[in-house]
DNA sequence: AAAATTTAGCAACAGCGTTGCGTAATAGGG
DNA sequence: CCCTATTACGCAACGCTGTTGCTAAATTTT
């Protein structure tokens, strides 16, 4: 994620987070699966392993090939040599979650947040359950960092919080600096929803297309992952899905628009319409499909996993109902794998690809 | 764009791409600029530089620098050293520009389509227009290809026009393989909104952030420029912008779903409320802006651009009447900088940045 | 005229993936 | 049991990339 300028280094991290791609996706590997999936030339790859065993991050993992000519070794990623913390602030609680290198959660802690909590007062609770959580296998050297995933708006590029929705304390706030210094940690700041796309991304590994996670929860949000990287817009402030006008003769929002997914949704389920809220919400996601052309659709957030069956069907129906989907048109709707943890788990998952993921060129 | 593997001459692609994007947006340049621009060291420039000077690509264009020291060598584009041609198949006409290597239109001229016009008919029109374009100078050799930028939906990994609305005879035609047959030219074929995204991108260059291009032309499309590319969605049908809904309770669209943009715009466009129809439209864009977060619009289309002045200014007034966009989030709304001709000119700008430009890495 | 400054490029270098080829380890057949 | 075919692995040389070190050239300033 990390910009470099187009040099060997970079054909290096290129060529190394693709052979970690596939072992994080994959159990276990040969060299000749590595080979299949990347057309490197297999002298290639064998270098690469070397240098990634070198490093500690996968080890041969026995012999394999009950057929002729020579077994092919067997690699696997080592899953703890290192990680990462991921934190999902939300309005009133925090969580932690720590994420190895494969990508698993191995511990998961939610703790309450004062009301209205102040930078001082977020900084001590992560400070307090990352000191937990690194010492429980006294892991600290190799924790690669802290993820932070937050409600927005936010500018990702300079890791400040320009105005978190509903929390007074927080504008211009530049969090990851100070959380840095007081931490001793790098921090990845990001918002929740991108976070969580993230995450369901490294889940999915190599094959997962074009995708949103929306999440309901104190308002409607939206992550995208689009062109194999997560897309945040042109001021980092992609995602204000629920600020998108579905009903141009409804009831005024909080922004100051009419009929926004997020008040037109807010309004059926205040009414305790649950299903017809998650129809409205279905309409939006269709929104999204027409424009974006999605192959995903993942559905999260603490307010839509109270009803997870009755949002899960009301976007399938839609999604499959839209008559100008012809079969070439697939999409799958799911629920978040990771449930709860998904925005912690991303916020993770984004150090770690810092690291070890498919490393940025420049667009110019 | 082609994928490569990530060997050194990917890196030769991607540094020669960046050198040819400074040309193209430049109109003269030297090495301090590049180095400036790329992060490279001055002497990989010059060795870029001269590679792109044998192939005939850039030239010296004197010497500059009222300054102490040594003057620099001023370089610059060949811009007729490379030619593409666009055509922009709409439903009634066609449309064919000749593009340079600089991204300048050099010829321009539109021809009616016979009505519900077959393969064959779109075929032998191409034929004739190309003839006479690349007889113009005696371009054959110089010519990298056709780029074909038609209504969709078709599938542009494969070339494959599925199902073109509004045409009757073409479902899954295959015109990239068989316009190549027919033409002897390499042939590209994309989205028309797509293409037109394109050409905006490519006229302002390496500092063209997350861009839309809405298109009102017998429908309403949108193409998508995302993270410095073209976003063309997992089947390669992104842009069906037209076709999401902003009135619940709206009249029934012909995909059958109820109040979409596209039928709501049209009705109050047919009853000669061109700025409510407008209106409507940049409900639509500010839509966009909340879920994707562009810094640029740009409006074409031809039943836009009856009325540029009414659709810029709503577009331009519903954008800066957002009370939740504060200062730091900048959009730009503009008209297309090219007109017309924007769509066919994208086109032959992709086939152009198929050789000249960043080569694509398989993202994995 | 000499010094300072800036630009240009040759030459050697490190590091990447590639190619050529020899070696190791297995199964199957005589 | 031995031989052969087959598959996997890796050393060594190679071509190419951008980088580094250094020299030469061209201009302005002193």
């Amino acid at each position: 994620m990390t910009r470099v300028t187009a040099d060997v280094t970079f054909l290096r991290g290129y060529n190394q987070a693709l052979v970690m791609a596939v072992g994080r996706t994959a159990r276990t590997f040969e060299r000749s699966t590595v080979v299949e999936a990347t057309g490197l030339t297999p002298q290639a790859v064998s270098k690469v392993i070397a240098r990634l065993i070198a490093d500690g991050l996968i080890r041969p993992a026995g012999v394999r090939r009950p057929g002729i000519g020579k077994p092919a070794v067997v690699y696997e990623l080592v899953p703890d040599s290192r990680y990462a913390i991921g934190a999902h602030v939300a309005r009133r609680t925090l969580r932690l979650v720590l994420v190895d290198l494969a990508g698993t959660v191995r511990h998961s802690a939610v703790s309450p947040l004062p009301r209205d909590f102040t930078p001082e007062q977020l900084l001590d609770a992560l400070s307090v359950g990352i000191d937990t959580m690194a010492g429980l296998g006294d892991l600290r050297s190799r924790l690669t960092g802290l993820g932070i995933g937050m409600i927005g708006p936010l500018d990702h590029a300079n890791g400040l919080v320009r105005d978190a929705h509903g929390l007074r304390h927080w504008h211009d706030v530049p969090l990851r600096e100070i959380a840095e210094k007081h931490l001793g940690l790098p921090v990845h700041l990001d918002k929740d929803v991108t976070a969580g796309i993230t995450a369901e991304a490294w889940r999915h590994g190599a094959t997962f297309g074009d995708a949103a996670l929306i999440m309901v929860e104190s308002g409607i949000g939206g992550g995208f992952w689009l062109g194999g990287a997560a897309h945040r817009g042109a001021h980092t402030n992609a995602g204000e899905f629920g600020h998108t006008v579905v009903d141009l003769t409804g009831p005024r929002c909080v922004c100051g628009r009419h009929g926004c997914l997020e008040i037109v949704h807010h309004r059926a389920a205040e009414a305790g319409d649950i299903a017809h809220a998650a129809r409205v919400l279905a309409v939006g996601v269709v929104n999204l499909l027409q424009t974006l052309d999605l192959a995903h659709v993942v559905l999260t957030g603490a307010d839509l996993l109270r009803h997870p069956q009755t949002y899960l069907a009301a976007v399938t129906e839609a999604v499959g109902a839209d008559a100008r989907r012809a079969d070439w048109l697939s999409t799958t709707v799911a629920l978040s794998s990771l449930g709860a943890d998904v925005i912690a788990a991303g916020a993770a998952m984004q150090v770690l690809d810092q690291h070890y993921g498919i490393p940025e060129l420049a667009p110019i």
